[in-house]
Parts: C-alpha cells; sequence; structure tokens
DNA sequence: CTGAAAGCGCTAACAT
DNA sequence: ATGTTAGCGCTTTCAG
C-alpha cells in the first residue's frame, strides 16, 4: 500500500547530478546553464516530479493551508461561503481545512486547537451561539496568527471582518412589512450574543421606528440550539394581540413558523405575512413562496480569504483592519403580499 | 506576522536532555525512566507542546490527510455526506481535504492531481456528471492510492463502494405513483452515464413492468448540467398524451418541474403527480408538500470514510472489496395523494 | 555554473 | 536509561 513518488534525490541520481543543481533548475535559477535546465526539466516532466508539499512546509516553516471554523457545514449559506473560500483558497495556491462548531464554544475552541496544531497559515471564524468569551482567539492573534471572522464577528478583536449587511437586510423586511400593512411585526431571531442578532434587531427596530410604531419586547424571541422554535411559534401566534406578520432570521426558525401557522389554520399573508432571512435556492417553492432577504454568502467566503491571504502574506504587521459590508438583498414573494389594510405611509 | 512553537529541541535544550529522549518520553516509552518522563511530560505541558504534524508527515511519508472529490459543496446531499465524512475523519486523526469537479472532468482531473500532489491518504470520491472513463482513478490506484468510491460509482474499478438502494427508491417512487392512480409516469434524471442514474431508471421500469404498465421512452429525459430543464418540462407537460406524474431526480431538476408546472396552471397531485429524490429539509413546506426519496447521506459520509481508514491502514494489500448499500426511504406527502383514478391494485 | 552541507521537526537504529 | 546520528524532501547558504 506504498505509493512511491519521484523526488529531487531521484531525479539527481539519474542524471548525475547534486540535488542542489536539480532544485534549482526546477525554480528556473537564472545560475543554472540553460542545457542544464532543460534536461532536469525535460527529465522531471517524463518522469511526472511534483514536489512533495510536506518537505516543502517543513522547510518554510507554514503549511499553506487555511482552516476554517463554521457552525454547520450542512448548512445553505455556510455550504455556499464554503464554496467561496474553496475557489479563492485554491486559486492561491492553498488549500482549505474545514471545521465544525456545531454551535458549540467547547468543540470551537477544541477546532481552534486542533487547526493550530496543524499548523494552518491563518484561520477563517464564523462564531459558533454559544461564543460570547473569545479569549481563545484573541490569544492566537496576539502571537501573531492571521484570524479573519465573517458573518458572525466579533466586536472584541480588532482584525479584519466581512458580513453581510444584516441591519439594511433587517430593515428592508421590516420596512416592507409595515408597508404592505402589517403593524404587529415580530421578530424570531438567533441567540443573542451573535452579532448578526443584534444588527439584525437594530434593523428592526429602526423601521418600526421611522414608522413610529412602537417597539415591543414580546414580539421578539431569541432562539439558541435548543430551543423548541415551533412551540415558541405557536405561542406566539395565539397571544391575544397576535402579531400580523413573522420576519424570521433564519431558515430553521422560517420552516418553524410555517409550521406551526399550518398547524393553526392561519393564511399567509392575510392572516399573518412571513419574511425570512435566507439563501435557499427552493425559497421560491416554498409553501407559501417565500419573501427573503438574502446575502452573497459565495462572495463573503471569496472576500475573506482575499483578506485573509493578504494577512498571511504581507511581509509588515497589518494593523488598520477594515470591515467589509456586503450588500444584502429583498425579494418579495407572495408570503407578504399585499393586504386590504389602510396604507399608513 | 511568525507564529512560533515550541519544539522537541526547545524542550530537550531546556531540561538538559537530548531530543531523542525527549521524544521517547513523550510517546511513553519503556526505555524511559518514570523520573525523567514525568519531567519531560510536565515542561511539554507547560509549554504547551504540540507535535509539528508536517514533519510527522514527512518522517512518515504520509499526510494524516484524506482528500475528497464532489461535484459541488453548496448542495444539499453533498454537504451532509461532508458531515459525516469530516466527522469520522477527524474522530480518526485525519483532516479531510474537500474538493468539487463543478461537474466537470476536466476539474475532477485536475482535482486529483493536486490531491495526489498534496500527498492525501487516500481519496473519496463521488463522480461529475461528464466523467465516463475511470482512467486517472485506475492508474492511481494501481500504484497503490487508496480510493472509496461513494454515491456517484463506477463499475470500472474494483474497490470499497458505498451507494444509496437507488433502485429501491426508485421502485418504491414509481410503484407509489401507480398505486395513487397515475399511469403514464414521466422520469426526470440526471446524465445518462451516471451509476445513479441506471441505478434509479431499472427502479422505475421495475416498478411499470411488475404492474404491468409499457414503458415509453419518451417519459425518461437525462439531463446534465446545461440542460434547460424547466424547457424540457414544459413541453412534457404539453404533450398530447401528458403525464400525470413526474419521478424526479433531484432538487434541481424538481423545482424546475414546480416551475414549469406553476406556469402551466396544472394542480399537483390532481393534474399531475410529483415525486423526487431529494435530502431537504424543507421537503415538506414545499408547495406542493414533496414526496420524496431521501438517502442517508450522513452515513453514507461516515461509511465512507471509514472504509477508506480502513485500506490506508490496512498492513497487507486488501483484495477483496464490498459494495454497501444503504437504505432508501419514501417519504408521502401532498404532492402524490391519491387521485380518484380507478385502482387497478 | 555546480556541488557539499546544513537544517526545518521528528523518529529510530545504533551506540553507550 | 540516555545520547549520537542519520534521514524523510526540499531549499539555501557557502565553497568552489
Amino acid at each position: 500500500m506504498k505509493f512511491e513518488a519521484v523526488t529531487i534525490k531521484d531525479i539527481a541520481r539519474a542524471l548525475g547530478l547534486s540535488t542542489s543543481t536539480v532544485s534549482r533548475a526546477l525554480r528556473g535559477s537564472y545560475e543554472i546553464s540553460a542545457d542544464t535546465k532543460q534536461l532536469v526539466l525535460e527529465y522531471a516532466e517524463k518522469m511526472n516530479y511534483q514536489p512533495n508539499p510536506i518537505a516543502k512546509s517543513l522547510k518554510e516553516n507554514r503549511s499553506w493551508a487555511i482552516g476554517v471554523i463554521v457552525p454547520e457545514i450542512a448548512n445553505n449559506f455556510f455550504s455556499q461561503t464554503i464554496n467561496g473560500i474553496d475557489a479563492t483558497a485554491y486559486k492561491r495556491g492553498y488549500h482549505v481545512v474545514i471545521t465544525q462548531s456545531h454551535e458549540s464554544v467547547e468543540r470551537e475552541v477544541a477546532n481552534v486547537h486542533n487547526l493550530v496544531a496543524r499548523r494552518v497559515d491563518g484561520l477563517l471564524v464564523s462564531l459558533s451561539m454559544q461564543t460570547s468569551d473569545i479569549a481563545h482567539f484573541k490569544s492566537l492573534q496576539e502571537r501573531g496568527l492571521p484570524i479573519v471572522f465573517f458573518d458572525r464577528i466579533s466586536e472584541d478583536i480588532s482584525t479584519f471582518k466581512v458580513k453581510a449587511n444584516n441591519y439594511k437586510g433587517a430593515y428592508l423586511a421590516t420596512r416592507h412589512l409595515i408597508e404592505t400593512g402589517c403593524r404587529r411585526i415580530a421578530h424570531l431571531t438567533t441567540a443573542s450574543c451573535l452579532s448578526i442578532t443584534r444588527e439584525r434587531l437594530e434593523g428592526y427596530k429602526a423601521a418600526l421606528s421611522d414608522c413610529h410604531i412602537d417597539y415591543h419586547e414580546d414580539y421578539v424571541k431569541y432562539f439558541n440550539d435548543q430551543s423548541d422554535v415551533e412551540q415558541v411559534a405557536t405561542d406566539l401566534i395565539s397571544m391575544p394581540e397576535k402579531p400580523d406578520a413573522i420576519f424570521s432570521a433564519s431558515d430553521r426558525l422560517t420552516t418553524a413558523c410555517i409550521a406551526a401557522i399550518q398547524k393553526a389554520g392561519l393564511q399567509v399573508p392575510d392572516d399573518i405575512a412571513l419574511v425570512g432571512f435566507t439563501n435557499l435556492h427552493v425559497a421560491e417553492f416554498l409553501n407559501p413562496a417565500l419573501t427573503a432577504v438574502t446575502q452573497p454568502a459565495y462572495e463573503m467566503g471569496q472576500i475573506a480569504t482575499e483578506l485573509l491571504i493578504k494577512l498571511i502574506e504581507s511581509k509588515k504587521p497589518i494593523d488598520t483592519f477594515e470591515t467589509r459590508i456586503l450588500d444584502t438583498t429583498l425579494v418579495i414573494r407572495a408570503s407578504s403580499g399585499k393586504k386590504s389594510l389602510p396604507q399608513l405611509l
């Protein structure tokens, strides 16, 4: 079960040269004669020589690997970002080692250690729902490990960050619901410590405020990984002053809402309208066709990777960091169609 | 921007020992005194020593990496298999390098070369739609590289394979459609050279045959990556003897069908029933709620990885290979509800 | 223009 | 029980 590969030594021996000459010839060094170069290159080609990246890594003390930590691979949004990460990394000669936190801090910390032990050249991170303290990233960053955060970022650390315009997405969604006549808009959202949660909540509040609608805490529900979303959604739509719209922050929340609404026998959008953050291709074919806030997931992966590689390859320490904010889009579909209510705006 | 790690040499110097003693102490060799062991272990712990896996790989001439080639990461089924691959590989001390063929043979071949150049210890492969010739895998296998195929496998090579019971899934789906009264069942499916395409077609044919329904070529449509699915679906449901059911082999095909059906103003399942292979969590919330053939994607990834590691770690060459067939399940929903037609069965 | 030798971090055969 | 040494594949001084 051995897979024998041609080495520089093999070439040197076969051609009666030294390994250093072969090495130099292969990388086109100016100090090697044209004849020797050609000889080496042709032989290497013929023997299908492939430099051993492991030896190269050991020598250079870097792995040409990028470590990625995401909450979940089997999630539409993250698999799309990974797609972008992958494409960009390969183009630049890096490979990608993907790990999942499964929304647990412990696993996030374990992954960080594992990736560092594997000597990744840098880290691309989207935080878990449980992560409030990011000491495990800070200490590494201080020791010089390049880290870029994307999507679920932290304010507590200064580095490159890439995120979607969650504020705008939430604002557009909420404003749109208001404009179609909704007044009691509930917001089901992710764990309260996440950046995306805060940003979306602010967009939601701003839209309400701009339209002179009071903000009600009772209409905002936070969910962690364990929550029984459908139960909460059911309770919500059974309230005396039940909401006439739900703005939901993830696919898991949205589907639970749909289930609860269906079971309650309510009509969308007439009894209750629905808008969700989603990157699902099938949003259009859901029942009801889902009005969606979409994020440029692929691009986010691309940009985060480019920034990380910039950090990794920079000669001098970088100390001015930007946070890139990518545009979000509202796609209006049947789940939030016009109502026959008087318009305020 | 350097990330300095503690090495065995550092420990040896600090403790006034030789590197080999430290190395042996760290791996608990019996020839080291308890005192020395403890000394080394404690100091290593204190300094947070992490063995350099790159050096280990160079020494052992193996990377502890598993290469994965899938058509597409941002695809429900494959991201679920990757999840399973990942979990199993990490548990066994391997990391995973994922690449995508994007349904192109050229990219598949390029990925293989890339992964081999990176010295992966083995390969986990699901073939691209364009791949009919698998010479690029055979030659590597002959040179001793462990390869396991999953989902989209090939008959032309002898090794471990893991697949879903596509025959059964297709049989159940077709039979179910027949039992609810459908007689003209179309089958939209993937590229004709894929194993999954053949197996599903056979299951489909067998169900028709068992129920004494003639097989019509016109009702079977194959699609590659480029095809205009919606156009073909539209043509299909405009046929004079238009189908009264569609059995579709992928999400992309299913959504195109739904779109075509919606545009034509047909009712599901009364005018036309629909069953699709899908691993989408939201299948239940599609319009119509989609009757689905589901595959155990996570498990498939797990099992394929276990088999690959078995191959990699086997002392003696393995020459008897099994093909693991995982069960598929039919989940009946509204898209294939009972019709008011006379029952044949 | 080319070769010899050292070293990246680790392990193991070979001393002692 | 511990140290010395060589070597995995490659790059890179340093010497010719």
